[in-house]
DNA sequence: GACAACTTGCTAGCTGTCTAACATGTTTGT
DNA sequence: ACAAACATGTTAGACAGCTAGCAAGTTGTC
């Protein structure tokens, strides 16, 4: 994903982003933290570097001066639209895998992931 | 894992590292490379970190001048005696999942690995 | 022996991720 | 109404990873 992005100087989380903002209409940055599942200082980088490309706008919230929306610029429509196809990625992952066996691999993904999250808060909170 | 090596202000790389000269000795760092399967650069600044900390060695070899060797240092030793034993992390996150279901998670993501790496290549040496 | 090719390591610059600490704006509770 | 608590976003400093390009040592070929 981050070599057929490189040639256009996006990452792999600027690409969510982007996509959720062409798809979806504008988004609230809080929101984008909860559908992304990453930490707001992590968001408010990277937001930096497309504010800074001027690929997406930020407009302060008219009720809550504390929210910020995102939204795409002229300029990130127009890229957004000359991005390659990147779900050949996702084809070329799992062909030839059968559906139950990639239903397995993501329950045991979820349930590890699940119980290290478990074990983590229990241990930082002693 | 980061969580758990935090308070001693180590990451899961630098642990990986002293770990493999704890168990098998000094190593060259050519070697490293492939063991952990990182670029070249990437264990140069990680090395460079355990350098800094005092933690390890690097020794230029006889023959090879380039070659550079690998060694925890007193201070490691002491260090790598005091770690947490972090076993306590793989046996949370599989409790409870069938040998079969682990090993089919592993054979899908190996095979998902092997082929997004052949596509990479195909594509770049276009 | 000399020059080319390869190997090894390093630095610079980028992405993404996190925690900690701070500034601001909103809500709540007395 | 005012102070405390909560929510949102930003900055700073770490960690880990990558590519590109440079420097230096080794090897191989003519």
């Amino acid at each position: 994903m981050e070599s057929m992005l490189r040639p256009f100087d996006l990452g792999s989380t600027q690409w969510y982003i982007l996509h959720r903002l062409a798809h979806d209409g504008p988004t609230m940055q809080r929101d984008l933290v909860r559908l992304l599942e990453i930490e707001r200082a992590t968001l408010s980088v990277i937001a930096g570097a497309l504010l800074r490309k001027g690929l997406i706008e930020q407009v302060s919230g008219d009720k809550d001066q504390r929210l910020k929306l995102l939204r795409l610029t002229p300029t990130g429509t127009e890229l957004w639209h000359q991005l390659p196809d990147l779900s050949a990625i996702n084809e070329t992952a799992f062909a030839g895998i059968s559906d139950a066996d990639k239903e397995i691999a993501v329950r045991v993904l979820r349930h590890a992931t699940e119980r290290l999250e478990a074990f983590n808060d229990k241990g930082s909170s002693k």
